[in-house]
RNA sequence: GGACGUGUAGCUCAGCGGGAGAGCACUACGUUGACAUCGUAGGGGUCACAGGUUCAAUCCCUGUCACGUCCACCA
């Protein structure tokens, strides 16, 4: 936390506040005021444990409720909270407080991963580090013992990580992947899947682990550039003639080597097809085959053949009928097929001296380096080996037709929509999927053997029993991949396959959160399985969220150093700063560059609105009861409440459309930009004023205006929103309960009122223009300036009259009164009407003679490229008939405003 | 090799056919009170480059360059 991103800006001490209303500051009645400052780490805490208490982050039991689910993306039980999990988890959290608020039976169904690979590493390395004896030594009874005990040590702390978030989850139905529920969904799923020819197991190539000694998926395997090399070996031809050259990156490979193939097009080779070759070292013959496969434009030409060590290899090897000779074990070593001095060695060692003795033998035709691409695991990181087993395979072509179809035609959309390609991409080239894993943490295959080798595959033991007839079975021993269990997850944890109310209510679920990096590995495999075996799509929609990386655009790695915990960020900023921000910078799936000085921005967004509360509460505005906005009468309350209808019209559309950024800009710039900055800056007058009844309806408003804040902010900033919900309930007509539980804001389209709009639209412009000219001009903050106004018609007059108090504090005037513009004014345009400050004493003529040629330049700029589109026969001929009529009323507007500026140029020239 | 995406203000990004925007940073100013976790204003951009379509291109199309990500492959 230490450094410059933490440090507050330094600022200059400033004494004053020049635009800011002094306002009275007697509390109407004596009671608690709100403290000074919001604070979090005393709050979140409190009203987390009331909401959950209440029991409102269960569906609402409406029957009438329409209702709508999202499902967790079930994080590692025993794992901890990281920064993707915070945004992930924020943006469910937002739809899911927008839609119980719309009053809908919002259900977040939680729940957790027992995360087969990388919990069972977790314990592994424990019982290392603590001298215990391995896995292996203790046996699977005893480890899965152990891991039980770990889960139920750590795994409170995710979900509790998860509550500190805000989390509004139903945790009465929360799952876990090995739960019995979940466990009989497992079996059925493989059982019948089984049955149905779409689970079968097979002896081939997998990707091998040797760190874990487990197959492992293609989507867990990695590629990683290495440096490497090319060692070219010469084969001697075994009828002495000759010898023939192979380039290999994997030396130690050649132990296994059981043919030499060229392309049958090959001349240099021709002749040697048929032949046999002496293999160095091992001394096994070996055919020269051709094949295809071999690239005469690599390397010499001719490749060496190892069926059991690489993916390619073995397909040459099923062409040509070749042996696949296994070399090595499952840890990585060499085993009994190869020469005895090998045997033992690992992998890398073999490498080595694999090599020397080609080099003894005379036999080493050069070493080119280079860099190439190595599988690594994902989780071990060690290399991994195509290694020759039986596995358990899904067929996934079959079972992904449905599932492109569904997306195909919208059933289940994404969004963005872009990744509805990445899906289709490899949905459509999809190959069959390794479900067993040597490991012994996860869902146990339900399939068992008879000492012949028969297979049953049956739900439970007895039932493989009842098949077998009754022989001593002994149940394989491998687990299932993670995602397999996973992938049923949408059903799984509501009860399937009991026909529940819950599954009947809830799923199909509407809306899935989650990262791009899981839309093979999960996405997919729910599509697939959901299908399958419910007929219906898991989700309607994937909303796909961003990548969350540093500030510098990296992304976050514990070796990098650079993780941001957000937990600390809760601790330094509070719950909602961190929400909001992620929120705010979730674009359509674009990288979140994460900074501090961003998160304390938003804090301060917080701090903003705690103390418009403040304002409000000593200002007396206090909510009301019966007070209808739809009856206010003062022009500023017809404004703002057309405001709020506006924003909540456009927080609604953007998160209905999980347009998370657009909801938290259009919030933003509702409370700060208009309610704090002008609504209340506005109201000042009145609440300080004479007009009793206009006062009362003002402090009413406000305080209704408060509300609406609160209502829409909610679902991003809980937590504070709540607080104040809470603040302001003391005083006034009493509140239904929480806020988390109230309806959403859903205004007539009449509470926009355009006359307002249009009034303290030129309120709002004349002051800001008033606001620039004297910061240009320099004009001492303290000056009260006169302020003429020629030219204005009946409306401006009228508008000049009703809010000259409000104009004259605001823009810090002396008087401000229709009339010609005395000599040395600083002239403005405000539409048909020209303003004047009376600023003589305090200018700069120069200054502003070069201001006023400095706007008339512009102006001239616009009019000339306006009047080039006017004069241009084609755009007359082509263009919209809207867009020449706003041109032309550009062109009006700008040689008005022109005019008005170059006779005042010629005045201020006058008078010099 | 294939796919997707991105190049707009110092930084992070929005806009996406008709007058270049926001937040942060920066600069200037700030005679007592909701808020210094502040206010008001200001400077700053051939909208990557080159062609094309169009009356009109930051926006559409093609190409180039740069960067990022994913997939596949490389004896």
């Amino acid at each position: 936390m230490s450094g410059r991103m933490g440090a507050a800006p330094v600022r200059r001490a400033a004494l004053n506040r020049v635009w800011r209303l002094p306002v009275s500051i007697t509390p109407t009645k004596d009671t608690a005021m709100l403290e000074k400052t919001f604070d979090p780490k005393t709050v979140e805490p409190r009203l987390y444990a009331a909401w959950e208490a209440s029991g409102a982050f269960a569906p609402t039991d409406n029957p009438d409720a329409e209702p709508f689910s999202i499902v967790i993306p079930p994080p590692n039980v025993t794992g901890s909270l990281h920064i993707g999990h915070a945004l992930n988890n924020a943006l469910q959290d937002v739809l899911i407080r927008f839609e119980r608020m719309r009053g809908k039976a919002a259900l977040w169904l939680p729940g957790t991963d027992h995360a087969g690979i990388a919990t069972q590493m977790v314990v592994e390395r424990q019982l290392a580090a603590s001298g215990n004896m391995g896995r292996r030594d203790m046996g699977r009874d005893a480890f899965v013992d152990k891991v039980w005990e770990w889960k139920a040590e750590s795994g409170g702390t995710i979900v509790n990580q998860l509550r500190r978030l805000g989390a509004s989850c139903d945790w009465s139905r929360e799952r876990f992947t090995l739960d019995p529920g979940l466990s009989a969904a497992v079996r059925k799923v493989f059982v019948q899947l089984y049955k149905e020819g779409l689970i079968y197991r097979d002896k081939r190539l997998v990707n091998w682990d040797p760190h874990f000694q487990t197959a492992i998926s293609d989507l867990e395997v990695e590629q990683k550039e290495v440096d490497g090399a090319y060692w070219h070996f010469a084969y001697p031809l075994e009828d002495g003639s000759g010898e023939i050259v192979v380039a290999t990156t994997r030396p130690e490979t050649m132990l296994g080597d059981t043919a030499v193939a060229v392309h049958p097009d090959d001349e240099r080779y021709k002749a040697l097809i048929g032949k046999r070759v002496r293999l160095p070292i091992v001394g096994r013959l070996i055919p020269i085959v051709a094949d295809e496969y071999a690239d005469p434009e690599k390397g010499s030409g001719a490749v060496k053949i190892t069926p059991a060590h690489d993916f390619n290899d073995f397909q040459v090897g099923k062409r040509h009928g070749l042996e696949a000779i296994n070399i090595l074990d499952a840890y990585g070593k060499i085993n009994e097929n190869a020469p005895t001095d090998y045997q033992g060695l690992d992998r890398f060692v073999a490498r080595k001296k694999i090599i020397e003795q080609f080099e003894a033998l005379e036999l080493l035709r050069g070493i080119e380096k280079t860099r190439h691409q190595v599988p690594h695991g994902d989780r071990s990181g060690v290399v991994i080996e195509p290694w020759l087993t039986d596995q358990w395979y899904v067929d996934a072509e079959t079972l992904a037709k449905p599932a492109i179809e569904a997306v195909e035609t919208g059933k289940t959309v994404f969004s963005p929509k872009n990744w509805e390609k990445t899906y289709f991409e490899w949905m459509r080239n999809i190959q069959p999927w390794c479900i067993s894993r040597q490991l012994w943490w996860g869902h146990r295959i339900p399939a068992w053997y008879d000492a012949e080798g028969n297979v049953y595959v049956e739900e439970t033991e007895e039932a493989a029993q009842a098949a077998a007839g009754n022989k001593i079975l002994t149940q394989d021993e491998d687990v299932l991949d993670t995602w397999f269990s996973s992938g049923l997850w949408p059903f799984s944890t509501m009860g399937w396959p009991e026909k529940t109310a819950d599954l009947e209510r809830f799923y199909p679920t509407h809306t899935l959160v989650t990262g791009f990096d899981i839309i093979f590995f999960w996405v997919a495999r729910m599509m697939m399985l959901g299908l399958h075996f419910t007929g219906e799509v898991p989700f309607e929609r994937v909303v796909i969220n961003a990548l969350v990386r540093d500030e510098k655009g990296q992304k976050m790695s514990k070796s990098k150093g650079n993780v941001i915990d957000p937990l600390d960020l809760i601790d330094e900023y509070g719950c909602d700063a961190m929400r909001f921000t992620l929120t705010a910078m979730s674009g359509q799936a674009r990288d979140i560059k994460l900074s501090r000085q961003r998160i304390e921005g938003y804090r301060n967004f917080g701090t903003k609105l705690w103390n418009a509360t403040r304002f409000a509460q000593m200002n007396g505005c206090v909510r009301v009861a019966g007070f209808d906005p739809a009856n206010v009468e003062q022009t500023l309350s017809k404004w703002i409440r057309g405001e709020a209808a506006k924003t909540a019209k456009e927080v609604t559309a953007a998160l209905e459309t999980a347009a998370f950024d657009e909801a938290a800009g259009a919030l933003y710039r509702f409370i700060w930009n208009v309610f704090c900055d002008w609504y209340l800056e506005l109201a000042k007058p009145i609440l300080n004023g004479s007009d009793a009844a206009a006062k009362a309806e003002v402090q009413a408003m406000t305080a209704w205006v408060l509300d609406q804040c609160l209502l829409m902010l909610h679902p991003v900033m809980p937590f504070i929103t709540e607080e104040l919900w809470d603040k302001t309930t003391e005083e006034g007509p009493a509140r239904d309960g929480f806020l988390m539980v109230q309806d959403w804001p859903d205004y007539p389209d009449s509470f926009v009122d355009l006359a307002a709009e249009a009034e303290i639209g030129w309120v709002v412009g004349l002051v800001t223009e008033i606001r620039s000219l004297r910061a240009e001009m320099n004009v001492p903050p303290g000056a009260r300036v006169p302020l003429t106004l020629a030219g204005a018609g009946p409306e401006a007059s009228d508008r000049l009259a009703r809010h000259r108090d409000l104009i004259l504090s605001l823009a810090r005037l002396g008087s401000a009164e229709l009339g010609d513009a005395p000599t040395g004014s600083v002239p403005f345009v405000i539409g048909e009407a020209t303003g004047a400050l009376a600023v003589a004493e305090f200018i700069d003529l120069a200054a502003e003679k070069a201001r006023l040629t400095k706007e008339i330049a512009g102006h001239d700029a616009d009019i000339e490229r306006v009047n080039r589109k006017l004069g241009n026969p084609d755009f007359l001929a082509k263009a919209k008939e809207e867009v020449i009529e706003e041109n032309r009323g550009k062109l009006a507007d700008a040689e008005a405003a022109k005019a008005k500026l170059a006779a005042a140029l010629a005045r201020l020239a006058g008078v010099s």
